[in-house]
DNA sequence: ATCCTTTGCTTAAACGATTAAGCTGACTAT
DNA sequence: ATAGTCAGCTTAATCGTTTAAGCAAAGGAT
């Protein structure tokens, strides 16, 4: 019933020749290893009959390659996230590796965690959105020599490899559209975090509003914490709104902050985009249902998950060369959330 | 720099001793094996120092265990599954288990490499929602004997362990709440698939319209192929509602299916819920950003992925008893866009 | 003094694969 | 004849752990 699994020995044995052999056959090394081409097809064909299936676990010991890649991310139930998951482990598999994945909740000490269990697990390498605070186990990671490729948010003094969305410039565009459009009030909501990413975020932000001519003014960026969303969101959307000079419209730093805030000003019954216009990061379908589709910031995806990849494999078979750091552009992509500006109310 | 990893041997050797002592000490069978206390303190002692960190896939090997779960789904980017992979991934984790994700994107051959893949990585166990035609597979693991438990999905006529929704009290109770408040031409858009909750929930839809006392009409239930969701849920939609008896209420029976068929009812200008009413299977943020927020048959995401993996975890610890199989109920969030129908039209 | 127990350790095999090194016999060249 | 070459195989070490079996010395009982 449980037939045991078929091992190099059981087909030796069965082709009365030493596991080495069949070893040199099945890794098609019998070229170099002068094996006899009629005991090499009695071997292959033994190794049919047997249906054998090599134990990936020992040749993992012997050879010290797992063939693993390690994949922190904040939260796999992210929607952003989940995506980036599904290419990384299409483009994964593709090279012959499988991923693991942790989930990280912007927590370093999470990540820490996950970092250690997946090193003694002996992953090859790791792809990693970082968490806020980690800067430390990047260093660490640099120092042991252990390959990595930061993903989507990287630390301007740490020389690594990432591959990134250009944040800045992203929320540049943003904040420059809404401009563009007609709108004078633009608050944003992010979060309250060290993270470069979300820096270069804000900055883009207020760097639009300045060359767009407009005022900074401190209290139309509201920073809110990443524990407690729900709460703060909504005390944010009052503040912006409930005043002499509310504001008009409204960037989104993050998905999840799309998310609360938008249900919110349903709450509060404020139409987008008539008193708020919107725009948004990320992306999901949830922009395609709302009753005025969202305009967002589209990150590419795609194509960040399959370079952080290519880089990775890359590393792991060639040796380390220079770091390379690459950055890719969002796309705004316009929707009735931020069209542009009608008749101006008074 | 690139400092090897100590191993057993190296803190042996630090110590003086041979490397069986240490495995003893580390593992805590001083007792059993009769291990001096000062050598053992001695031996604990310098892993710390070294910074000791063992080796996971020596210990896969050498005990046939890799203490890692496989979980096969659809496609981790589907919030539905990405929920259960974030609950499972925990709970794992909480068990010792590294949990391997594959997405079978609801194809029989995906899910059959992926079953390979994971199998010759010496995964300890399977959860796997099945895709379409993937029984033999579920066979084939039967006869192997390898464990696993089925979650979501289940095959009637298969004996295995499994938790699943009650797919067909869930949709049931979904129609029946439609009946309730006054709807009396309701439809359904599900999946074209022989699968045993996708008939279920059929099932359930049609008894109770039948229960009901509604007269079944063919033509209101509409099977769209997975392959081809975007195309053909709006001629769906389309069939349904252009005609002199068009429907008053739509069951959606999958969240995939409402994204897609909501979008489409934006597009034609049909408002919820007084042109159509809407009950969905799923669950997800979306449903909350609709202007008029979707009711939803809420599917008991945590329990379902807890169990499963406590169910699996038991297995592969105590020696196979009798399969455990596990219904749950799904809850019925009702929300306006089923709220209780006005007044007659004409 | 002798035997038995107990304590505290070591030895070595095993998990399943890879691979450098060595062995044997046949053939070639001189 | 004799050395050298080469094809075709085997041996055995190795990766890092675990663990059954065994050994030696010390202590206890008679």
């Amino acid at each position: 019933m449980s037939t045991k699994k078929t091992s190099l020995k059981d087909i030796a044995q069965e082709a009365g020749v030493s596991t080495a052999l069949v070893s040199y056959v099945l890794n098609g090394k019998e070229k170099e290893s002068r094996v006899g081409s009629e005991i090499a097809i009695k071997i292959r064909a033994i190794a049919i009959a047997l249906n054998y299936q090599p134990n990936h676990v020992a040749k993992s010991l012997r050879s010290g390659k797992t063939q693993t890649i390690g994949l922190i991310i904040a939260d796999i139930s992210n929607p952003f996230f989940a995506n980036i998951a599904r290419i990384v482990e299409d483009e994964a598999k593709r090279n012959g590796y499988t991923v693991i994945i942790g989930s990280s909740d912007e927590n370093a000490d999470k990540s820490r965690d996950l970092l250690n269990v997946l090193i003694n697990r002996q992953v090859d390498g790791f792809i990693i959105v970082s968490a806020e605070d980690s800067a430390e186990q990047v260093q660490l990671l640099k120092e042991k020599n252990i390959p990595f490729v930061l993903l989507d948010r990287y630390f301007p003094d740490i020389q690594t490899d990432f591959v990134s969305t250009d944040h800045y410039r992203a929320a540049y565009d943003g904040a420059n559209h809404l401009i563009t459009n007609g709108y004078r009030r633009i608050g944003m909501i992010a979060y309250k975090s060290a993270m470069f990413h979300m820096q270069e975020r804000i900055r883009g932000y207020q760097d639009a509003l300045k060359d767009g001519g407009l005022p900074f003014q401190k209290g139309y960026l509201k920073k809110i914490r990443f524990t407690h969303i729900e709460q703060e969101a909504k005390v944010a959307i009052d503040e912006l709104t409930k005043t002499d000079k509310p504001i008009d419209a409204l960037i989104f730093a993050t998905y999840g902050l799309a998310i609360n805030g938008l249900i919110y000003l349903n709450e509060r019954k404020l139409n987008v985009p008539d008193d708020v216009a919107i725009v948004s990061f990320g992306q999901a379908e949830a922009f395609d249902l709302y009753y005025c589709p969202i305009t967002y910031l589209k990150q590419p995806i795609d194509l960040l998950g399959q370079t952080s990849v290519s880089l990775l494999v890359k590393k792991l078979k060639e040796s380390p060369e220079e770091p390379a750091q690459i950055l890719m552009n969002a796309e705004l992509v316009a929707r009735n959330s931020s069209k542009p500006k009608c008749i101006p109310q008074h």
